[in-house]
DNA sequence: TGGCTCCATATTGTATACAATTACTCTTGC
DNA sequence: GCAAGAGTAATTGTATACAATATGGAGCCA
């Protein structure tokens, strides 16, 4: 493990140069927990257990736990406790849809970005990136691939170098994870990450419209791998939430 | 007034039902303030102050507070308190260039849901805005009219009907009333709603095409009634901020 | 035995007390 | 008169105590 939070860091890094609040590195924690599905939906994040676990008061992992709700990675029902999100099949689509269209925008300031010396460390940071996936991928960390491929997406989004943007994708991305793991078909094989090389390169070559076509392609995959159709708790609601709010 | 915050309170009603919680209100009114340029960027808000205000412990408004830091409505400095943000001409930029791909995508699904049974309301609510719009307009009240002009923009979002972008949309919007405040070029005339209106007509005719280009000319207009090039604080930045973190 | 109510328990919501940090002002020395 | 420094005041950061709400189970009645 580098590090719980390396992006949640680097997004504040710029602005306040001091140590990380304590908020932030649990923060983190649990962010990384959800994007390695550790903490698979509907798991219910106590305070005071959370607390315990991580040695600070209650008051530390509400803020946490706050911003994680603001990113839709957890649910947060009031006077009922935090639980991690397990998106609907509609609010999935709203996601990936909102997914897609950050990403094309992302790809087209990066590449504009590529060439410019002031980028060259998210360049290379990038670059770095893919070979520790790789890693992952052979050492059979499945996890750890799984967080390490979004985490690509994040950092393409620092190389396009725009902060709302960044901040967008870093709760689609995180919410793209919980989608996987409530709506993935078993047993299809998990992406290596050659897409993740093809598309970089394009970028590197200054071939936006290659780079657009690629992240196309790349999406098109990870949503192949989903089925909305039925899913145990999802489809009780599907059939009899019509009898809640009468309508 | 027709309460602090109709937006923020309709984003959650769907999962909760129940009242308002305390925060939500503060952030609601805080919001609003902002929309209203009441607020200036880089006031001080002091959270005693803010909890005598509105009759609530600062653990209430520090909920609130971080909230609006989040969207990047203000700017939280640990042990500095918060103020409200004042974007570079940087990252004004960044926030243009993001909203223009959100509003993109939201006239294109706005366009394909203004037929839809289930949008109906949505797009009443949106015909009845724009006469409350013209109406602040007639009765000069420039603040509202600002605020109704932003919020006409996540009415749209609502009808687009993709939850991410309708939070991504909110923070872009607060943050434009911010860039407003600080680089509009005074003199030049508000904008009057006519744009919505035909905006809004090129949608309900499904003209998407015609809607996309009256958007694109609609934020055009918005940023020629800005200048970046000077501006007190940040002409100082801008001259003596490499001498601060070498590179 | 099944279902209901009521009570005990656990968990979250809010306020407040205290600690830590920052900002300010007054003093002191030059 | 000005700059530097120390001490004080003000503000934020964190923990904790208490209140409010939800959850689970025991007991009761049909």
């Amino acid at each position: 493990m580098n590090g719980p939070d390396l992006l949640a860091l680097a997004e504040t890094e710029s602005k306040n140069n001091q140590r990380a609040l304590q908020d932030q590195v649990i923060y983190g924690h649990i962010f990384d927990a959800i994007l390695e599905q550790k903490l698979s939906p509907g798991t219910r994040l106590s305070e005071e257990r959370l607390g315990e676990l991580f040695g600070v008061s209650r008051t530390i992992i509400r803020r946490a736990l706050s911003r994680l709700a603001h990113e839709s990675v957890i649910e947060l029902r009031p006077n009922r406790g935090a639980v991690v999100a397990s998106p609907t099949p509609r609010e999935a689509e709203s996601v990936l849809y909102a997914r897609r269209v950050a990403e094309r925008s992302i790809v087209e300031l990066a590449t504009l970005n590529a060439r410019k010396p002031g980028f060259k460390k998210a360049l290379k940071a990038l670059e770095t990136h893919i070979k520790e996936e790789q890693a992952a991928l052979d050492a059979g960390d499945h996890g750890r691939a799984i967080r390490l491929s979004g985490e690509f997406h994040l950092l393409l989004a620092v190389l396009a170098g725009n902060a709302p943007l960044m901040q967008f994708m870093r709760s689609l991305v995180s919410q793209t994870s919980l989608i996987i793991a409530v709506y993935e078909i078993p047993g299809k094989p998990h992406c290596s990450c050659d897409e993740h090389v093809t598309l970089l390169k394009a970028i590197e070559e200054d071939d936006s419209a290659l780079a657009l076509s690629l992240m196309d392609e790349h999406l098109d995959h990870i949503e192949a791998k989903l089925r909305f159709e039925k899913e145990d708790a999802d489809t009780l609601e599907a059939v009899f939430g019509h009898l809640r709010s009468g309508a």
